[in-house]
DNA sequence: TTGTAAGCGTTATCAG
DNA sequence: CTGATAACGCTTACAA
């Protein structure tokens, strides 16, 4: 493989020439300058990027860790982190990691040995206490809230409140709440959003997880088991709602009439479904989450808004 | 930083037996292997990858060229390549290029740098043979049916032709059919499989593109448009059809009676819907991909099954 | 504007 | 089993 040195060779001048050509460097005399550039092609020359990576001391590479990719929300908020980082000429590596704790360890570690020089942390098992131990070795961004961390995240307890409270407002009282898992910071919030707002909150009331249509299936059948039916439904993914939403209609119930539904993230198939859902800007917490990691040198908290769309699958209550 | 070397000093050996001890090699006498360790511990020492890679003239990162990760098909080959990525201990670097040749060339030349070891091409714009031009770099998979190229895929002609089979078979007669881009691979040998198998085929039957739940609810607008009208459609995506499904029904006609749908993928969204589909195991093609580009040594062509699930879209033509 | 030479932090060969 | 030492391919002071 050619290198640095057989093109300086071949070019008449020395290493750090080259070098400088290679790097659009100012100084360079035209003549060796081409000199150089005709060397590259005569040589078929390509430059070796771990070697500029090693020689650096950086690699322009982050690390993102999500539980799936395989899911409207993540996959949402990749393509978010996906289009800044092209952008910035930045590359990242993934882990995927079921939210199994080794895998985010591997990321950390990952971290430590210089491989990446940040983390956009999307969502985690491990305690946020857990990462920032590894603070040192580069920035850590997370898409959750969590206290005294860089991070870029929606108010889940308002969003669930603002649901909650359009329902409410429709005339509901017995209202169940789907929580995509049950110990996740968002379920937390979202589940005080719950018991603050809905005077006949019930534990027994909350399903989880909901993380998947075939989740939603599940809930709506548990519903139809029911002997004391919630006359809403407030569901933590759009994705988790259509299931919901369908499963139900095969079941003959009628939405709204029978039952109403709210969805969360504001995905494109609420919108074909007529979902009422709670949309977020979804790729832009990717790109913020980006650009703290890449751009930002203290302490960031970026809360972006969350709004209301209503729809077709909620309505005032009209049974018991 | 503490490097290689301190820890050679401190255990009072020399660096080639710390990174003996490194790398897990026999040979190492018991005691050194414990001064070295207690040294990585003291001053504690974190390896360099980086370091690593140039010194091993290995990376152990393959590239994935994509067009969009928020899309059930590709994000669940994506989740294969994942998968199988992590049990192998390999990192992979994604290019989502929206079908842009500049951004697939990008990867191209990571590959050429030695950044990756190889590449998953997924999908693309660029020509097959310009990838080819970069074997010399490392190994190129696709996950496309292209002659004399390293390939998993599922027989789209066929699959579609299944699709074509069975609604003939309920009778009917006037089938439109719906690709997610004019003049992909996977859309050629479709359109083929249209016009060879279904007598009364029409371009202005052909719909496209046909991408998202939007994509959807625009065809089935035009269908409802329209003068003449199929009495079937074949939908290249199962998000799609969701999207021409609901838009059809909210717009009272009734499906199946009216029309009859078959969507691909078998995304689980197909199951809830009752959507009759051509299932497809994206997941297995991202793995075999990975399989592929990391471990086999000659040009290989794994053809990966599809089947036809009957649901509740699809019925005996009814009307004219 | 250019060149020399010292890194960057490893691995790997080869002699002992 | 162990240690020198030469790669790996590039960047970057520093001196000229």
């Amino acid at each position: 493989m050619t290198n640095i040195r057989d093109l300086a060779r071949v070019a008449g001048v020395s290493v750090s020439t080259v070098s400088r050509v290679l790097n659009d460097h100012p100084y360079v005399a035209d003549d060796k300058r081409q000199a150089v550039q005709q060397a590259i092609l005569e040589l078929g020359y390509i430059r070796n990027q771990t070697a500029v990576h090693l020689a650096r001391g950086r690699t322009k590479t982050i690390g993102v860790v999500l539980p799936y990719v395989d899911h409207p929300y993540y996959s949402a908020i990749l393509q978010g982190i996906a289009r800044r980082a092209f952008d910035a000429e930045y590359r990242f590596l993934m882990w995927q990691t079921n939210y199994e704790e080794e895998r985010e360890r591997l990321a950390l570690q990952a971290l430590s040995q210089r491989e990446v020089e940040g983390l956009i942390v999307v969502s985690h098992a491990l305690a946020p206490e857990e990462f920032l131990k590894f603070e040192d070795y580069g920035r850590i961004v997370f898409c959750e809230n969590h206290p005294n961390v860089s991070t870029v995240y929606v108010d889940h307890y308002a969003g669930f409140r603002s649901g909650l409270e359009e329902l409410i407002r429709l005339g509901h009282e017995k209202i169940g709440i789907c929580l995509s898992r049950e110990h996740s910071v968002n379920s937390i919030a979202r589940k005080k959003a719950y018991f603050d707002l809905v005077p006949d909150a019930r534990q027994e009331w909350i399903d989880t997880p909901a993380l998947t249509v075939e989740d939603g299936a599940r809930i709506a059948s548990r519903w139809l088991a029911s002997n004391e039916r919630p006359t809403a439904l407030l569901i933590a993914s759009d994705y988790v709602a259509s299931g919901v939403y369908m499963t139900l209609r095969k079941a003959g119930i009628r939405v709204p009439e029978d039952i109403s539904l709210i969805g969360f993230d504001g995905h494109p198939l609420s919108a074909v479904m007529e979902l009422t859902t709670i949309s977020i800007p979804c790729e832009e917490i990717g790109g913020e989450a980006f650009r703290l990691v890449t751009e930002s040198d203290k302490t960031e908290r970026i809360i972006l808004p969350f709004e209301l769309v209503s729809r077709k699958t909620t309505s005032v209550r009209t049974n018991v």
